[in-house]
DNA sequence: TTGTATGCGTTATCAA
DNA sequence: TTGATAACGCATACAA
């Protein structure tokens, strides 16, 4: 108020509040030894202030900063937008913030972001695209910061790996279309090589195969609407037509069902059947009515926070470990029925 | 490499590189006088020490910390989504980061996510949603702490506040709604009431009435799809029926159309008009093919950066006049002719 | 161009 | 419970 200096210290607030800085730390560390009464006058005296804990300061002195990296590509993709909304959520509840860095892609800009969350003390990063350096894994590691993959179908030392269990969805789809009386079913995946969408694939063909059926596989360019659309146009324009189309995500299927119905006059489920992955917002919208696999983004988000809170309590503990060892967490994508396959 | 402690400072780089290690901090500060050749010996042991900045440090020693708060509620919704990524990325190439905060919406989670921005001494924070106290935005003005408003209709002092002409876009949605031949307008609005929102509905309805139209105006819960599913059977069952619709978003006209065509059988354009905004992606998806004002998202990020940018440099500069002024950039949203008015 | 010395705001250790 | 003091890692004013 009457101070008009950028900077009031925890020396100012003392000052005011007639005790000493290092009770004005106290005072706003929770859990520390203070008197309720003087507690109150230098709470008085911050408030007056307009005292604010500097954060940098302390996670100078503390070696730790309550910050989260999220690095991530494409957030303004339906899926990356609502696990990075659900993480930022856990996290802030947890006390710490949430520093969101956008990535190429390419490793070497994943290995960048993880530059800035070292640089920054971060306490975690999140990694939801790409793949960075080992030898900046390492430095991570070394400067005590935790990492955690999804989706990313790989393992850090110390790290957390969360990501889903391929077969099961690949197995199901295969069944649902078998009981529509498909024959000739197909897998439609973008060019993206991201482990997790290969391996849809993979379990996709491998269980059609299993099934006897036959199936053909079309990729192109990147996971989205417009590569769905493409996607189509080439699929459904081949000498034997599929009657059966599994999407490597909701995006490239909303893309494919658009195609397939205003372009080439199909209907679906009747002259098509069609499943997607991920279960964004838009599968349920009723023009395209997805029956699709629900990635449990909230389940997600919340166990990658409860395992860093866990490890930092482990840390203050007393086992000084050297935990070598990397924690997997492996889920089932749940199916949703929904229109676009006969007989869902 | 084979340091194994946690911290490794520019004391040691300085060490190996047998040189001080004030040396050391001007080799990593862009502009300082350092010679090519210590430089280069710097750089050298850093690499192999594994040394990084401490922007913690860093900016506790220099008031200002590199990082740019963004409060958003929502962010999993496409506009909120692909404006959070052109932030990031050109506050990313700004060498900044994007720290992200989420809120509910109310002002006084707004609120506390201005006080993190304190604690972590931002350099910046953009509003996306909601209007924080005054007296926070007070205590940000006091800690150098630059505030932009987006889409938020209102003034602070030293902020930079950037917004949306509404009247443009009435006046072309209601003489689009004129050429088409309706004769009932009516106007999808939520409860959210945020500014921005309610002086779209009051120019709409303004608009309307100049040209001597009817206008209905219907008004139902949050701004989402789902919302648009509600207010199309409020419209529309009504015993005069609207035979055009303006949506406060795109979002809500999504929701709208799909309850007009699949529950009323409806044919959009031909026996319903519909105009969104905000030129979401699924906008543009052949199954809505809306046409909408398009929200000048990346300009807006880029401005909000380059505002950033330029008020540093005069700070830096040798003008430290009282800028009690604020900012205001004023942008028209262009119209985006899709299917969904006749004769568009 | 380089080195020395000082301070940034905080927490942690130790005595009282 | 409280206060004094020493780090934390860095940037910079100043002197060389």
């Amino acid at each position: 108020m009457q101070n008009d200096k950028a900077g009031v210290s925890a020396q100012d607030v003392a000052e005011r509040a007639g005790v000493s800085r290092s009770a004005v730390s106290r005072a706003f560390t929770p859990g520390a030894s203070v008197s309720a009464a003087t507690r109150e006058r230098i709470m008085k005296a911050a408030a007056e202030l307009g005292y604010h804990v500097n954060h940098l300061a302390r996670g100078l002195v503390r070696n730790r900063s309550g910050i989260v990296c999220l690095i991530v590509s494409e957030i303004a993709t339906p899926y990356r937008a609502s696990l990075v909304r659900w993480l930022t959520q856990f996290l802030q509840e947890a006390g710490k913030v949430a520093m969101l860095i956008n990535t190429d892609r390419s490793d070497n800009s994943v290995s960048a972001a993880l530059l800035q969350a070292i640089n920054f003390r971060a306490d975690a990063s999140i990694i939801l695209s790409g793949m960075p350096d080992r030898t900046i894994t390492r430095q991570c590691y070394q400067h005590g910061q935790r990492i955690i993959l999804i989706n990313r179908d790989e393992a850090l030392p110390g790290s957390l790996s969360i990501h889903l269990d391929a077969q099961a969805a690949a197995t199901t789809a295969v069944r649902a279309f078998q009981r529509a009386g498909c024959r000739h079913l197909a897998f439609a995946n973008s060019l993206a090589g991201t482990p997790s969408l290969i391996k849809r694939e993979a379990a996709f063909v491998q269980a059609a195969e299993q099934a006897g059926l036959m199936v053909s596989v079309e990729r192109f360019g990147t996971t989205s609407y417009e590569s769905g659309q493409i996607l189509a146009h080439r699929l459904l324009t081949r000498a034997q037509r599929p009657d059966a189309v599994f999407c490597v995500t909701d995006l490239v299927a909303c893309g494919f069902m658009d195609e397939a119905r205003h372009r080439f006059q199909l209907r679906v489920p009747d002259d098509l059947c069609l499943i997607g992955y991920d279960n964004i917002a838009q599968a349920s919208w009723s023009s395209y009515s997805l029956t699709t696999f629900a990635q449990p983004v909230e389940q997600f988000a919340r166990d990658a926070v409860n395992w860093l809170q866990q490890k930092e309590q482990a840390e203050n503990g007393l086992t000084p470990q050297h935990e070598q060892q990397h924690d997997t967490l492996v889920y089932q994508a749940d199916v949703v029925w929904r229109g676009s396959v006969r007989g869902g």
